[in-house]
DNA sequence: CGACTGGTTGATGACAGTCAACTGATGTGG
DNA sequence: CCACATCAGTTGACTGTCATCAACCAGTCG
């Protein structure tokens, strides 16, 4: 198969106005908080990516989310501060932090409106995300592949051939499956011929096939218009 | 079985501090608005009870959540005004509706470090719903009872005797499961001795076994604390 | 080159979904 | 007020999906 080139660490930082003082970087596999830290803020990803997750009583992780750069972090501690979950870096990364003070009391430079659209964008993707949980292992793995593939199409990047910063673990835990049973259904995609893969590298070869198991009919989904107009226009 | 009365129609209001002027009434089973409608803002549960769910392509209901006294509703609608979900009262209801011009311009009355707080604990909500999606049938059930008992406990009613406005189908629904499992599980729950069902009325015998059920473990958990600390203090 | 981690494949069993029948509760019209 | 229809809930039998356990292969790193 072609070498695909990995994409996923470009520091691309499209959309940022400014130039965030409060931005910093972080390394591969660090940690930038964990389950009951308090925390500052919230975290915005310019570049890279991280993994958040939770430890149940019993010992298992749970993977929560995977952040991308335009993504926020630390959602859990809008409550009362504390942080809810554990975020680490799956690759060198860039962020910003968002002080709790610069929210509440409504910086000249903190941008209200974009936040308030930003909340609502992880909302429609938390409840899609829980939504896709009681699906079937195809359809949430063809879910996982067009949202991955979105997300970079919508940072300018290429939506068919990309590399993923996951583990199959990671994937798995986020899914919610056996990492086993997302091996034996990736390899079934490659069969049917929607899919090549080579380590984490992935190419979409039919994404409207996938596209349709995703949404769990054989009929023309084209009820994906994008919708992102803002509230605040 | 004792009879037991049904605490899910009081028209309890607490923690409201003003009476708001956007309040207002919506009988049984009427919608608030459907997927795709175009919302004036979010709304916040005086009293009564909703449900928000989401058809799918296939044409099935995927329920998301059960809204309570002081929870908000339309928070999908943030990122462009336009609700993904739609939402039927599971009985006579009193909403109040907070449009999104006060949230954007920062009405006076608008409670804001409120409003991030409230944002807060949707997040957390959904998240733990999402990780409760991945559990075996059982603990999701009794995931359900307890997150049921404390909201009603928060509240100022009855924890261990109540009766749910929504039906065995909507439970399901709900914790993403048949109907069938629901009743089964539930059965087998009678049977150990852990609640006491008739009808929609429902009766914990022993809430901190049912607690365990739901954290997956036979230790004592006790890393429940409350937490209800406001960031905005 | 071994040792380790990450990833794949095979065999087996259990949990839970589906189909179906049935009971109990609620509601309606004659 | 009863007969009937309908809906909600339960129980049983069967099946399929997926988790588990295990062995094995591939890639990476010291």
């Amino acid at each position: 198969m072609s070498h695909l080139h990995n994409n996923t660490q470009l520091n691309t930082m499209n959309n940022m106005s400014t130039i965030d003082s409060n931005a910093f970087v972080i390394r591969e596999r660090e940690f930038l908080f964990k389950m009951g830290d308090q925390l500052e803020g919230i975290y915005r990803v310019n570049s890279g990516s991280v993994k958040i997750f939770k430890t149940t009583e019993s010992g298992d992780d749970q993977i929560i989310r995977f952040c991308m750069p335009g993504d926020l972090i630390g959602l859990d501690g809008l409550a009362d501060g504390m942080s809810r979950s554990t975020v680490v870096t799956l690759e060198t990364s860039n962020l910003s932090l968002i002080p709790f003070k610069s929210i509440l009391n409504r910086d000249q430079k903190f941008d209200y409106p974009d936040f308030i659209h930003q909340l609502g964008v992880n909302f429609n993707h938390d409840i899609e995300y829980s939504m896709m949980l009681s699906q079937c292992a195809d359809r949430r793995i063809a879910w996982f592949l067009i949202n991955y593939s979105d997300s970079l199409k919508k940072r300018g990047l290429r939506a068919e051939e990309f590399s993923v910063s996951m583990k199959r673990t990671d994937i798995a835990l986020y899914l919610g499956m056996a990492v086993e049973t997302l091996s034996r259904e990736l390899a079934t995609f490659c069969k049917r011929g929607l899919v090549k893969k080579y380590l984490r590298n992935i190419e979409l070869l039919d994404i409207e096939a996938i596209r349709k198991i995703a949404n769990g009919d054989t009929l023309l989904a084209d009820t994906h218009s994008d919708s992102s107009e803002s509230l605040a226009a």
